[in-house]
DNA sequence: TGCGAACCGTACCGTACGGTACTGAATTGG
DNA sequence: CCAATTCAGTACCGTACGGTACGGTTCGCA
């Protein structure tokens, strides 16, 4: 990094520079590959190619980099909205489908089960801080998209419920069931993933049964 | 263990000691107020009385007392048999309701998030031992009092459905949904408790709507 | 060309933890 | 009453980490 113009914050509105991105992208793979134990100051430093004093800096303190990476790495899912177009029983259908997988993706993704362990990990002391950020910044998102896409469902007269929260849990319900505490726990994702595209499938004939109106 | 005779295996064919019994539950104290990083080896001895080096000699190593934790608590958790009796709808969906109210307080319990946070924390390394331990120890026996529920609804002629595990599948999302998580995230379970019951009655509704045979 | 800011690399410090070794007291068996 | 075993308590060692300080270098800027 050079000139002020050039380092100026590249990333979007989160007060970052570039080079904090790359230092906090190769803080993410740390993470990701050896766990919390192995994402120390030191490794970071000498992974990234910056001193400790840069980290400490920019970052506070340890801390301060865990909650960075989490709010960095949610920066970077945007979560597109649904376009509201028409909906038809099948194209309602089909977009739930498309979230269903959507879903497991990203909760079986590497990043976000290292980070959902560092959160969890961190949980017991610390008034869970880092829990509360991962759960509005990751979770939040990925709702407001269900809520729209249930919500457009219902106007259209396709789906019928009283309470959005309860229908959306319902559906998570379905979708995730405990594969996420699975692959929390170490369960090899590789494996789970070929049946993504069937339990997205059959979860959202389940929700459909529940919740829609069509016959 | 020495002249065999006092020192006799006192806990169910665990092959522990009462006094080793009683060193766990301290540990298992340490764990649940102040989470891993509380539980240190120092620690431990201090609060149950006991030499480190007696703590090495019966458990080896710290991951040693982190594997007998997660099996002593394991062996006080006995999963009653159903009572194979007749089935009528109505006590098919009253057990339901039990078992879906038993599952939620079993998974917000102070030890089991503490041990799920535990061996989530340790899933990086090491070949998540000790997720498989709690998959296998926990999940396993809940879940056999699942199947033998579906199983008998199945066989009375109440509930329909091909495969097993799918079926329980969608009770066990649609209990739990993404409460698990939350809680294993740090969210204050004793606000979510009071609503156990309503939750569970609504899962079960919703499960008998998908599976059960009954109109 | 000289100044200042940012920063890398490294050395350093205090602390805390895992694991081991030793000592003295208690209990047991003969 | 004595020898053997176990164990608590403590001191100790090596290591690794979080955090800080410092020398040297690059680069923009006047």
């Amino acid at each position: 990094m050079q000139s002020v113009a050039a380092t100026r914050e590249t990333n979007a509105g989160n007060g970052l520079t570039e080079r904090q991105g790359v230092v906090l992208e190769e803080a993410l793979r740390l993470l990701v590959d050896g766990g919390e134990k192995a994402l120390t100051t030191a490794g970071v430093a000498r992974a990234a190619n910056c001193s400790k004093e840069s980290l400490y800096k920019w970052f506070g303190d340890r801390d301060g980099l865990l909650s960075a990476m989490i709010g960095f790495q949610a920066s970077k899912v945007r979560t597109l909205d649904v376009a509201a177009s028409a909906l038809d029983a099948e194209s309602l259908s089909r977009h739930l489908v498309v979230f269903a997988k959507d879903l497991l993706e990203v909760l079986s993704g590497d990043v976000s089960l290292a980070l959902n362990r560092l959160a969890i990990g961190q949980a017991s002391r610390e008034g869970s801080k880092l829990g509360h950020m991962l759960q509005e910044r990751g979770r939040r998102q990925i709702g407001r998209r269900a809520a729209a896409l249930l919500e457009a469902g219902r106007k259209a007269g396709l789906l019928a419920f009283d309470d959005a929260d309860e229908a959306y849990g319902a559906l998570y319900g379905l979708v995730v069931s405990d594969w996420h505490l699975k692959m929390l726990l170490g369960e090899e994702a590789g494996e789970m993933k070929k049946g993504f595209g069937r339990k997205a499938e059959q979860a959202v004939s389940a929700f459909l049964t529940l919740y829609g109106k069509t016959v």
